[in-house]
RNA sequence: GGGCCUGUAGCUCAGUUGGUUAGAGCGUUCGCCUGAUAAGCGAGAGGUCGGUGGUUCGACUCCACUCAGGCCCA
């Protein structure tokens, strides 16, 4: 980068400045990646024999992406790259899912197509057409952003899920099922929209009309006005009636059973007026009573529902009377039958039964083995076997049905109805819902096998896996994998058009062709109006035609195939994917749980017998800030890539892998956060790696390729020792896959470097060259440069771009990426637990005495004669003396005291240690804390001591350091405070002396600003001039050679009382001091 | 309607087998430090841990119910 190749090898460090442009930096990276083909390289310099296996969960590509795919493709970066470091070849392929309604649902739009039959009329061909159009009309926005992002993936050998090649894999795929004896044909209840002439998925239909319940203030469908009629079903065992109750009159002529709950009670009436003698539920016949929808009763009898159950009655209508006859001694049809379902809420406690027109029906049904009679196509017009209503649409054939049942006297009541009723999404017509033929995969079988592979994947978060993926595997029920559309992988089964028994399932381009008698190689493309056409003459059926079947896969069929289909296994690449399963990792959102996940395992066991990949972060849903969902006309979160124009991939990726997001929970996305990222992550890195480039730069270091030495200068060792902790940190989280966990060790770490590590340091770095300093500078400069490049390198998979920066420069360039650099290995030998632990001593003595300084109002820059720090351990004393040097120069005392007792300093008192003394002594707590509380200072001494107690009134307990927790309070009148380890006490006693080296210091900052306002170099020499006079005029004269070296003056101490060109007034302590500089 | 998840400071989130005074970062107030830093440090204010009830010597934590939000399924 920089328009400059690297010369390997050691070499100056190009100095930089701290003003950074992330963003252009970025573009920059970019650039050099595309210039020395890094992505590529990253792979192919890694053995074939180190597989690291990713599959990339295909996005739809008929939207922009949003935040929710940056999620995704961070964790689809950021682990990759990481074992990419790690040795592993980690092939990374893109993938489109171009199949699907949504993909169908635009084109019908473009093209201003209302229904199916629209579709029909156009043509398949065209329609495919312009499906395929579309499909990848926002590929080149979406390989600007991904690629913008950092994420590193190959879309030149990427896959779509409507290549030829891929919906062969999925023929093979269904075909092994098949030649398995999983697939079958049954029928499922579905809602269909007769205005588009196809049943829809729940999906769509929870997208129709909604609104919001005037009682219940519920959300739901949209309510609807429909007939409300209760009919007459005369039993042919006695001369009374069933009253039934329905507001679908168009489904009475598919009635073939009525409903009775067997542990209701049922009454049978007289009624007054006309003498018809019936069967109702009282409570309903009550309520039809109290609407004057029926005449006073007389009651004859009360039984349980169960005493009905099986009586026949006759065919309301004639269409389907033949079901009355008797197979194998058991009557067909037309009987009343108990179902549990049936309440009392509503109607008159007897349902009518069309088994091909509701869930319950069907399953009804289905329990007693009733027929399935269906007299409507999918527009929902009646068909010939219901001949006085042939060709007339079901809702509007209502009227008609009422008209004639009227006439041949079976209506016992007719009313209105308002109820919540589901509407097609697209045109706002009512669903109606009627069983359809549908092709199912048998998974019930094998949800033991379901479970058992789901047990070798590994979850982030665990509870995903066990809890809701696993609970879903454990109830898993047939998968529905037919769609009765156009633009998506064909079923591949081809059936005798004499004998509908009479199915071949073909498995392959090659097995058609043959079949019917072409060239395999003349059949290129596989979708409907491609291979609708191809027929061919049945084996078993003499005469007959094999034709294939109209249905087309769900389209997550597909994606839980890729793992095969994007190799186009098994016709290539056979041994390369059977090596490679399962996959080491994989990621998408938590709603994919019942999608991509739940196929991808599902296929995996049928085929394989195994899960499908060992490793899956599951992301969270990212919402708006205001906790909605992120909503394009709602326009309530920014625009993604003026976030990446702005602020910087690095800042977004950092900010979203830290975020709960990455541990499935939701994430309220806010642009402050990401700048928060930039302030707390990026800059305080940046300002470190400038500091190091730009003192090298005035000092003319060089990187020399020496380890710095740990045991020199304790704040070196104790960096490169919390270095090796962090890469510890890192490894551990990176290997249990917790991502989130990696960034707050990082945050910690930068502080650690630059708010100690440097803060501490700076002088050593700005010593003058000549001073003797025993090589203290140089293994300053070799620490820092080693922690920098060392972390640029673990950085690489979180931050690549910045990280990409600092390597180039830091390394000389050793390789042309940082992402073909080995990741850092931690080292336990080289971590020195116990300097770590007195570093953390002296660190809480220095916030301590901040404190101190802060609450007595001394400042700074003030020195104080000394400090005394009281520890308890001999071992933390040793620690502190060792680090009094550092103590001493941060809190600006002259001299620091280290104390074994703090008597002096704190008194004592104590509470009870429940978790200790709770489960021996629980009801006596009380008692005891009455007790402890009761101790004073001085006999809690003796426990601090290592002595003990004994309790005043309960046997067998002592109180000792074990079962007492001791808190330090600082004595009244003493400039102390204690954080429980550690005591400090200050000594704040002035002297004239101190405060004129008080006044010096002071002096020395004011010069300092003047410089940097005057936008002097770091090393520019300058002549000072001031003017002031009193205790300052001392100050100045006393202290001029601390004064020089500090502000780089030359010259002997100049006149205080001469002035000169002083032009900055100063006002200190209430005196006042001007001060002029000059660069010399 | 069912399954799962979330609810803790103004905001974003931690909170280990139940244990005492519920933490961090950001924001805010006051003070300090500063020739790497766009920063940093110290102190303060800020909480009925969604609600109710229960178990327990003791509940943010366990149980039941309930309210609000989310994801998926029906």
């Amino acid at each position: 980068m920089h328009g400059r190749g690297y010369t390997p090898g050691l070499m100056k460090l190009r100095p930089v400045q701290p003003e950074v442009d992330f963003p252009a930096l970025e573009e920059r990276v970019l650039e050099h990646w595309d210039a020395t083909n890094a992505f590529q390289r990253s792979i192919s310099e890694r053995p074939e024999s180190e597989r690291y296996v990713f599959y990339d969960g295909p996005p739809f590509a008929t939207g922009l992406p949003h935040y929710g795919h940056f999620v995704a493709s961070v964790l689809k970066d950021i682990v990759p790259r990481y074992w990419t470091m790690k040795g592993k070849r980690v092939d990374r392929r893109w993938g489109w899912d171009c199949h699907g309604l949504p993909v169908e649902n635009e084109t019908q739009k473009d093209l201003g197509l209302k229904s199916k039959a629209d579709v029909d009329a156009l043509g398949i061909e065209k329609f495919n057409g312009a499906c395929r159009g579309i499909v990848l009309r926002y590929t080149e926005e979406w390989k600007k952003s991904i690629r913008r992002l950092g994420r590193w993936v190959d879309h030149d050998r990427g896959y779509k899920t409507m290549d030829a090649d891929f919906m062969e894999s999925v023929w093979w795929v269904f075909s092994k099922l098949w030649k398995d004896g999983r697939i079958y044909e049954g029928y499922r209840v579905q809602p269909v929209s007769p205005a588009l002439g196809t049943p829809l998925s729940n999906f769509e239909v929870a997208l129709g009309p909604q609104e919001r319940d005037p009682v219940t203030k519920k959300d739901g469908h949209k309510r609807r006005q429909d007939p409300s009629l209760t009919v007459r079903m005369r039993l042919e065992d006695e001369d009374a009636s069933l009253w039934v109750w329905t507001t679908t009159p168009w489904t009475l002529p598919s009635n073939l059973a009525i409903a009775v709950n067997p542990k209701i009670e049922y009454v049978k009436v007289r009624v007054k007026d006309t003498g018809e003698v019936a069967y109702v539920e009282p409570g309903r016949l009550a309520d039809y009573q109290s609407r004057g929808r029926i005449g006073e009763t007389e009651e004859l009898e009360r039984l349980p529902g169960a005493d009905l159950v099986g009586r026949p009655y006759e065919p309301l209508l004639p269409y389907f009377a033949e079901y009355q006859d008797a197979v194998a001694g058991k009557r067909q049809a037309f009987y009343v039958v108990g179902a549990d379902y049936v309440e009392t809420t509503s109607g008159t406690g007897l349902v009518h039964q069309a088994p091909a027109f509701g869930e319950d029906d069907f399953q009804t049904g289905k329990e007693h083995d009733l027929p399935l009679v269906n007299p409507l196509s999918l527009t929902g017009h009646f068909d010939s076997s219901v001949s006085d209503f042939e060709g007339q649409f079901a809702k509007d054939a209502d009227k008609a049905i009422v008209q004639k049942l009227k006439a041949q006297d079976s209506v016992v009541d007719q009313d209105t109805f308002v109820h919540a009723y589901p509407h097609c999404y697209r045109t706002g017509s009512p669903l109606l819902y009627m069983a359809i033929s549908t092709w199912f995969m048998k998974v019930e079988e094998l949800r033991d096998e379901l479970v058992k592979s789901n047990e070798t994947s590994h979850w982030v978060p665990e509870a995903v896996g066990t809890g809701r993926f696993g609970n879903w595997l454990a109830g898993a029920r047939d998968w529905n994998l037919s769609r009765n559309r156009f633009w998506g992988t064909p079923l591949p089964i081809w059936r005798c058009d004499e004998d509908p028994s009479d199915m071949v399932c073909v498995g392959s381009r090659e097995e058609l062709g043959r079949l019917c008698g072409i060239d395999a190689a003349e059949i290129g493309d596989l979708h409907r109006d491609k291979i609708d056409g191809l027929t061919f003459p049945s084996e078993k059926t003499p005469g007959g035609t094999m034709r294939r079947i109209p249905e087309v896969f769900d389209c997550w069929f597909e994606s839980g195939s890729m793992p095969y289909a994007e190799h186009h296994y098994p016709f290539e690449n056979k041994a390369m994917v059977e090596e490679n399963l399962p996959a080491d990792f994989i990621a998408e959102g938590l709603d994919q749980t019942r999608g991509w996940f739940y196929t991808l395992t599902v296929l995996s066991t049928a085929l394989f017998g195994r899960a499908a990949f060992q490793n899956v972060i599951v992301n969270g849903m990212v919402l708006a800030e205001d906790g909605a969902k992120m909503s394009k006309s709602k326009r309530n979160f920014p625009d993604p890539n003026k976030i990446l124009e702005t602020l910087g991939a690095d800042a977004l990726r950092i900010y979203l892998a830290s975020s709960p997001v990455v541990n499935a929970k939701p994430l309220r996305f806010a642009e402050a956060g990401v700048q928060e990222h930039v302030r707390a992550v990026m800059l305080p890195l940046w300002n470190a790696y400038s500091f190091l480039t730009r003192y090298a730069d005035v000092d003319g270091w060089e990187p020399d390729g020496e380890p710095a030495d740990p045991k020199l200068n304790e704040l070196d060792g104790w960096i490169l020792s919390r270095l090796q902790t962090l890469l510890g940190d890192i490894e551990g989280r990176m290997a249990s896959y917790e991502l989130f966990r990696v960034i707050p060790a990082l945050l910690g770490f930068i502080d650690d470097l630059t708010n100690w590590y440097i803060r501490r340091s700076r002088r050593r770095f700005w010593r003058g060259a000549a001073e003797d300093d025993g090589g203290d500078k140089r293994n300053a400069y070799r620490t820092l440069h080693h922690v920098l490049l060392t972390l640029s390198k673990a950085l690489a998979p979180f931050l690549p771009f910045v990280s990409e920066e600092m390597y180039g420069n830091l390394s000389g360039g050793a390789k042309d990426s940082v992402h073909l650099e080995d990741y850092p290995v931690a080292d336990p030998a080289a971590q020195d637990v116990a300097l770590e632990h007195r570093m953390a001593l002296a660190r809480a003595a220095v916030g301590l005495g901040r404190g101190l300084r802060a609450k007595h109002d001394v400042r700074t820059r003030q020195p104080l004669p000394s400090m005394t720090v009281v520890a308890a351990s001999p071992e933390d004393r040793s620690g502190l003396e060792a680090m009094a040097e550092i103590v001493r120069d941060e809190l600006n005392v002259k001299e620091l005291l280290v104390s074994a007792d703090e008597g002096d300093f704190v008194t004592y008192s104590a509470r009870p240690n429940l978790k200790v003394l709770g489960p021996k002594f629980g009801k006596q707590i009380g008692t005891i804390k009455k007790e402890v509380s009761g101790f004073d200072s001085e006999a809690l001494a003796a426990v601090v001591a290592g002595g003990s107690l004994g309790s005043p009134s309960i046997e067998g307990l002592t109180y000792d350091a074990e079962t007492l927790l001791v808190d330090r309070s600082s004595r009244e009148g003493t400039v102390v405070d204690t954080d429980g380890s550690v005591t400090v006490a200050l000594d704040v006693t002035l002297t004239d002396a101190l405060v004129r080296e008080g006044l010096a210091r002071e002096l020395v900052t004011r010069i300092q600003n003047v410089r940097k306002d005057r936008g002097l170099e770091l090393d520019d020499r300058i002549e000072v001039s001031v003017t002031c006079d009193g205790a300052l005029a001392e100050a100045l004269r006393e202290h001029w050679s601390l004064i020089a070296g500090e502000v780089l003056a030359v010259g002997d101490c100049p006149d205080p009382a001469k002035g000169g060109d002083g032009t900055d007034a100063f006002d200190v302590d209430g005196a006042s001091v001007s001060i002029g500089v000059k660069k010399v």
